[in-house]
DNA sequence: CGCGAAGTGGGGAAGATCGTCCGTTTGGGT
DNA sequence: ACCCAAACGGACGATCTTCCCCACTTCGCG
């Protein structure tokens, strides 16, 4: 908020600082609202700048997105491990309440939500705090696992559906998504305690996200 | 295929048919693998013929859109009854492969897989047919709670929300769903027969889709 | 208070799609 | 075989969107 520390590249004058706030503030607010195809122009409007300010301010689409997805992902990873710690007292518990966080998280910004399922997508710095997390999100499965908390052939990669079926909800309606997903989590929850017949294996498919 | 009935209102040329064949073909192939979006120069390209001849025949998008997908459509909803009445005797068996079937059908179409779960697109008629196929869909869920072959919370809007969920693996990797979605369906089928803790209560979000 | 750094916003370029015009070709009835 | 009407197709203009630059203005440090 008020820190602005930024890079200490270069000093910058007291007006222009307060335009990259305000740039990146919009842009938070616009990428979570419509995804990560938001046009420059309608950021640089929001924020209440000429384009050609954003334009000298961040060369790229990509370098904009970054900056803003780049702080949400801190509290992403940080939300994670934490959720991990838990983990080793109450895996049921916060397999569960990492699985709500995550979702209401990509209930709440659909940019985030974009990056979360399309690997491929996001700059470098961000997808290897993805696959941080990813690395984490395997150790709460795998307590869950140990614990026998949940059906013997549940997988990590269980958890990355979810994430994507998340997602085919919010495309379908954004709206009414935001009534419609606790139902989702808890039959997702409810198949991975249940102890039905055995699901399909895993298919190589998610081997790719885990690299 | 070489049937050609199409409406009687005028008989057109020879080749004008052949064409309008074509472009029917094309759009078919396209819209399966692009979905709705896709542009009409494209189809014509694809049917290789002029774009002015696609005019000609269809006169906007919708007109060409709805006249692929009502062939469509009459099987799924063929498929849907045959369902319906084999429900009667093996409500899990008929669930499930109901199931099976509507998802294959979105991985194949995904110009089906948006009409399906977007309210709002498509045409009137096509409309129609789904909302017939709705209400046969909840007699199919009635059944399996009649029979109790499913936990009695399940509802039958939770179809619709598989549904959705589906397009969330086609939109991350369309290439990857064609092998993912069977762990996915199995998921939602074991979170059905299962008996654990309540699912939060059906969202009214729903409702407007019954209507 | 003056000068240079930074900002402003309008506008042009590029790409995509839509839908129509018109010269040319082709079908098929006689 | 002939000929007209119907159909073809490629190209063109219009519209839309986004990206990015240029000429002019304004701010604020020293």
């Amino acid at each position: 908020m008020t820190t602005g520390g930024s890079s200490p590249s270069k000093p910058l004058r007291a007006d222009a600082e307060r335009n990259r706030s305000a740039i990146l503030a919009a842009a938070a607010r616009l990428l979570a609202k419509n995804g990560l195809s938001v046009s420059l122009d309608d950021v640089a409007a929001e924020a209440g700048v000429g384009s050609a300010t954003l334009y000298r301010r961040f060369s790229s689409r990509d370098e904009l997105a970054s900056d803003v997805l780049g702080q949400q992902m801190a509290e992403y990873v940080a939300r994670t491990e934490a959720e991990l710690a838990r983990s080793q007292d109450d895996p049921w518990g916060a397999l569960t309440s990492y699985t709500h966080f995550v979702v209401e998280h990509q209930i709440a910004d659909r940019a985030f939500a974009e990056v979360l399922s399309s690997p491929g997508l996001g700059t470098a710095a961000l997808r290897e705090d993805l696959d941080r997390t990813y690395r984490d999100l395997q150790a709460i499965v795998q307590n869950a696992l140990d614990a026998k908390v949940v059906r013997p052939d549940m997988h990590c990669s269980d958890l990355l559906m979810l994430f994507r079926a998340v997602n085919g909800l919010i495309a379908a309606d954004a709206e009414t998504a935001t009534e419609a997903w606790p139902r989702l989590v808890a039959t997702f929850l409810a198949a991975w305690r249940s102890d039905g017949p055995a699901l399909p294996p895993v298919s190589a498919v998610w081997d790719r996200t885990e690299a």
